[in-house]
RNA sequence: GCAUCUGUAGCUCAGAGGUCAGAGCAGCGGUUUCCGGUACCGCAGAUCGGGGGUUCGAAUCCUUCCAGAUGCUCCA
């Protein structure tokens, strides 16, 4: 469906035309002054140079010919040369009518959809998720369902890291404590056991204290690279541990991401590309990209434009091993040869910024991709204590995103449990979803790229710019329409009328502009903009509810028109938040 | 040192050339014959970091200074 916005420029352009002006100053834009008029259009003043002109005697030469136009209601020159518009009612209802018949709310969706993969989350195997992983997962899962929305192929790819020294290390305090293992007889010739010999907990316990040990014991650090070199070359019992690692590791994760409501596509690892890097190596030594510097390989990325030194891409170390770039040059080689992607967006911390720009423009100059695939750095910013600082834990450790998840959802259910009378059962699973909701909107309603202090009793109020207000209001909507349905109505009876009042017109503004916000907001891969539209709809329709008596409305065909109304309000805030990532019960 | 980003109300954030700079929280004052008051309405609070410039018009573009964050080949 055509954004209101579009056809309000065309009626502007008819206008324009018509007046004897050209039409590039035909310019239609959402009103700054709601006071005064709900849509406005500049162009008189821009036009008043070229005409030799008054902008004022501009606005009132094209007048006329907005008045004409059925769309508008009001139409005003004002000094110094705004023309003021305010739509009609009937146009709107109609607008509204048309909305609610469109499976997409009147989202234009791609017309020529693409395919685009989307690298985020990037966990670590045997590490678990921590708040820094937070970010990533959100922002990522929302412009990926964004994506979906808008009709593309998205991709979702974890991109696991599971290559390099932490596997060594793992295997080496395995073996320090259970020399006995079968995984490290090398005469062992049979069947390795399929249950893995330690669980999730030991294995996080492991870790840390392997890679404590080897920063302070260089002989341990030397077991730990020996057999991290022995599993990469293939050792039988060092790959039967590295499955088990694997296995426990990732059904893990999966159980976390899934807490969360996110979810991949794809559960690719760092490993997965490591079979490309020696034909890559390669090809780039053979076509002339890669030279020796120092002993190590690398790939000159500078360009004339450049404000400051970009150094060279590096490929192989001096010691002729690989590192983080190698892998992902290599993920993109296997990405183009297994989807052929015509975008790949990384959703990375914003720190990686330089070093992704040097992986894409070796990329790009190696032409590991198409000329026209489009390579995306979505660097997020950090996630601050109230203090501004990191966030992190009373102690000052880094805090699990499980405890972070657990914290916020037991202060939600005590706030369920205290206000309401709530079965168990349902207060707790409502109590995560409104927990997933506000954690989730407080960091989505953030600019992505900017650093934002996460502060907890803020983003678990059901005051102001909140998730849990948003669930609010679409579960008191639930509830009004549930109740007409208890009393014999039927939703889907009539249609939307035009506005009898403000505050209902409001309401269909804010509806109305619902397409162009997912456009816009995939465009620029900004979640926080469905945040800020979201927040407007809810106030718009609590301010709605404030003044109109709905159920009681005697007016049957009014009565149904608000309920239409009220249906269509569920109906784009449930879409939105679910591109957001999370959902709302049906009471709370 | 160089580079990038950020600086908007007491606090947390929107706004990216267009009419008095917007919200939320905190503060103060209101609204209940109640469809969910975890709501709604109002008041108060801002030389948009400072200076200079471009423009009919600048928080927004340019320039300079100040402050902060971050990054600058063999970590990821």
């Amino acid at each position: 469906m055509q954004r209101i916005i579009a056809r309000l420029n065309q009626e502007a352009e008819a206008a324009f035309t018509k007046a004897g002006l050209d039409t590039s100053f035909a310019k239609v834009v959402v009103s700054n002054r709601p006071d005064l008029c709900e849509f406005q259009c500049n162009g008189a003043m821009a036009a008043a140079k070229t005409y030799h002109k008054a902008p004022i005697a501009i606005a009132q030469q094209v007048l006329p010919f907005f008045e004409e136009s059925p769309v508008f209601s009001e139409v005003q020159a004002v000094m110094p040369g705004f023309i003021n518009l305010k739509l009609s009612g009937e146009f709107l209802a109609q607008y509204m009518n048309d909305m609610q018949a469109d499976e997409y709310f009147g989202v234009e969706r791609a017309k020529e959809p693409k395919t685009i993969m989307i690298d985020y989350g990037g966990p670590n195997v045997a590490k678990p998720l921590h708040v820094g992983h937070l970010r990533s997962a959100v922002i990522g899962e929302s412009i990926k369902r964004m994506g979906r929305y808008m009709g593309h192929t998205m991709i979702g790819d974890v991109h696991l890291g599971d290559w390099g020294l932490q596997m060594g290390l793992i295997i080496t305090e395995l073996k320090e404590r259970q020399p006995d293992l079968v995984y490290f007889d090398d005469s062992f010739e049979g069947e390795y056991p399929e249950e893995a010999p330690f669980t999730i907990s030991e294995l996080e316990e492991i870790y840390p204290k392997a890679s404590a040990k080897s920063k302070e014991d260089p002989e341990y650090k030397e077991k730990a690279m020996e057999a991290t070199h022995l599993l990469q070359q293939g050792k039988r019992g060092y790959q039967a541990l590295w499955n088990h690692i694997m296995t426990v590791s990732v059904n893990d994760l999966k159980k976390n991401y899934q807490k969360l409501d996110v979810e991949f596509d794809l559960w690719k690892k760092e490993s997965d590309a490591q079979p490309y890097i020696p034909g890559m190596v390669e090809y780039m030594k053979k076509e002339g990209y890669a030279h020796e510097d120092q002993g190590a390989l690398v790939v000159d990325v500078k360009e004339e434009t450049d404000t400051k030194e970009i150094p060279p891409c590096m490929i192989l170390k001096s010691d002729g091993a690989s590192l983080y770039n190698t892998t992902d040059l290599a993920t993109i080689m296997d990405r183009m040869k297994c989807y052929h992607p015509d975008e790949i967006i990384y959703v990375v911390d914003k720190r990686q910024s330089l070093y992704f720009t040097q992986v894409f423009r070796c990329a790009r100059k190696t032409k590991l991709v198409d000329e026209d695939t489009v390579l995306t750095f979505l660097g997020f910013g950090t996630m601050n204590g109230k203090d501004g600082k990191p966030f992190k834990t009373r102690q000052g450790g880094v805090m699990r995103l499980e405890t972070l998840l657990n914290d916020i959802t037991e202060e939600m259910y005590k706030k369920i449990v205290d206000n309401r009378s709530i079965k168990e059962a349902d207060a707790h699973k409502t109590a995560q979803m409104v927990a997933l909701a506000a954690i989730k909107y407080g960091d989505l309603s953030n600019q992505a790229s900017k650093d934002y202090i996460f502060d907890t009793e803020r983003f678990t109020s059901f005051e102001g710019d909140t998730g849990p207000y948003i669930l609010y209001t679409i579960v008191r909507i639930k509830s009004i329409l549930s109740r007409y349905v208890e009393n014999g109505g039927d939703t889907k009876a009539g249609k939307i009328l035009a506005p009898a009042g403000e505050s209902e017109k409001a309401m269909m503004l804010a509806l109305a502009d619902f397409n162009a916000t997912v456009e816009n907001a995939f465009a620029e891969k900004a979640p926080h903009k469905i945040c800020s539209y979201i927040y407007d709809l809810a106030n718009a329709f609590n301010h709605f509810y404030h003044e109109t008596k709905i159920l009681s409305e005697e007016d049957a065909e009014r009565r149904q028109s608000y309920i239409r109304m009220l249906e269509l309000t569920r109906d784009v805030l449930e879409t939105s938040i679910h591109l957001l990532g999370f959902s709302a019960p049906d009471k709370m």
